[in-house]
DNA sequence: CGAAACCTTGATATACTTCAAGTTGAGTGG
DNA sequence: CCACTCAACTTGAAGTATATCAAGGTTTCG
């Protein structure tokens, strides 16, 4: 493990501006960088497991990682993808409960690990910090709603639909009239956003093609018709 | 309206205690009660309508109110029911967003509003009300990613079993052998808090019902079996 | 008392899952 | 660099849980 530390400075940090931390002045960042770790993982290394207790958090300086929880069948449920500026685990330390889902990287990454302590003490030295981390946990609570809103009342075709307009936006490479998604997901781990099989997925997937919807590359997908797939997603009604 | 007015102290408030307002001293008290106003609603009004802006938040002193999304059937989705010293509002005032939910009365309820400026006064003032805050929401998000998790992967049946399970803890009255599960809900509303068709809750409770783990009183549903039920929801696995 | 809202049961349709088998692709070792 | 292997992907066929539609019964409330 030694050798696949590095060091990374969270003042030179280009991941920081939009991330929680971006009202932190110099000294607080010099307080963080004392007992903070920053470490090198492959895909599939897996940072936390659910159930377990938090010993701090995470903070992705590069690439993506898939949080999920496993069903008793062992079926994975994707809650969330998090990306460079991202922070993992501060839910489980703030209700001082133990993870409530996993965490496994995706795509080749680069993380920060800052321990508990030191986390909780930026809060109480800087009431902006707290600002900050509501208002994300509150945006995150109208989106968790929205889900559940969705995988209740949609088709999986439809939350498909919207799935790939979700990654677009986050993920896509805009190209000459069309924009590929650019994320290492396998058909598993669709499925598992979206919450439903991976035949199914697959299925689907080759339904959007032969309507002209997207093209497959690969494993990767490129969309064609956005506005055609919002539709599908029922984003109008 | 004005004839529903009511006058309620918040010190004096038995729905205080375990509230996110517990922790407020005497001095702040009384600020709230400065622009505060107590209203009686009758079953079926809302008090507040998806998409509008926040004024301020809603404290529950009695009775039941169902939060919920409208899909663009026009389908609702419970996504929460409050009792009495549950907030409502606070998510949207706190990430400056319209309400992302709409709230109505299920059970005549008596609920007092706090216009935004005094709570957020409030929490500028109490920096352990900011920690209640924002445990709260951490632990709600943590509830939201069980339930996203459930939907995905559940089935109808599993689901309806939970939510008699969960309705049971929050509203259950012990009787003999039994516990009566005490809330005016109607079988859509239990359909549109599960994520399916009321015909297909009436089924699946008629089930239950012939397997001896529930006994339906009126529209009301007694639990005779919580361990077996908890076995029907894959509470083990 | 009458109308409206709610509840219940039955019949039918279908979206999705599951199981099975074959194909492709990526990574590894000889 | 090729061949081997295992995992990921894909297609097909069959089964099922659940939605939808329809119609009759019951409660509630003005």
């Amino acid at each position: 493990m030694s050798d696949k530390r590095i060091n990374l400075s969270c003042a030179a940090c280009g991941s920081r501006g939009d991330s929680l931390f971006g009202c932190l002045n110099h000294e607080q960042l010099d307080d963080l960088e004392e007992n903070k770790s920053c470490i090198m993982y492959k895909r599939a290394q897996t940072l936390f497991y659910e159930g377990t207790r938090p010993m701090g958090i995470y903070c992705v300086n590069a690439g993506k990682v898939k949080v999920f929880k496993l069903s008793s069948q062992g079926k994975e449920q994707i809650v969330r993808i998090a990306k460079p500026g991202d922070f993992l685990g501060y839910r489980a330390i703030l209700s001082e409960e133990f993870y409530s889902a996993s965490a496994t990287v995706l795509e080749d990454a680069v993380i920060c690990f800052i321990p508990k302590e030191d986390f909780l003490k930026m809060l109480t030295t800087n009431s902006q910090f707290y600002q900050n981390i509501i208002k994300k946990l509150c945006k995150e609570l109208g989106v968790m709603r929205e889900k559940i809103a969705d995988m209740a009342q949609k088709s999986v075709r439809e939350r498909l639909a919207g799935s790939l307009i979700m990654l677009k936006e986050t993920y896509g490479i805009d190209g000459n009239e069309s924009t590929l998604i650019d994320i290492n997901l396998s058909r598993d781990d669709l499925a598992s956003i979206v919450g439903t099989a991976t035949e199914t997925v697959i299925r689907l997937l080759s339904d959007f093609k032969k309507d002209g919807l997207i093209s497959l590359e690969g494993k990767k997908i490129k969309v064609l018709k956005p506005r055609e797939l919002a539709k599908e997603a029922d984003f109008y009604g």
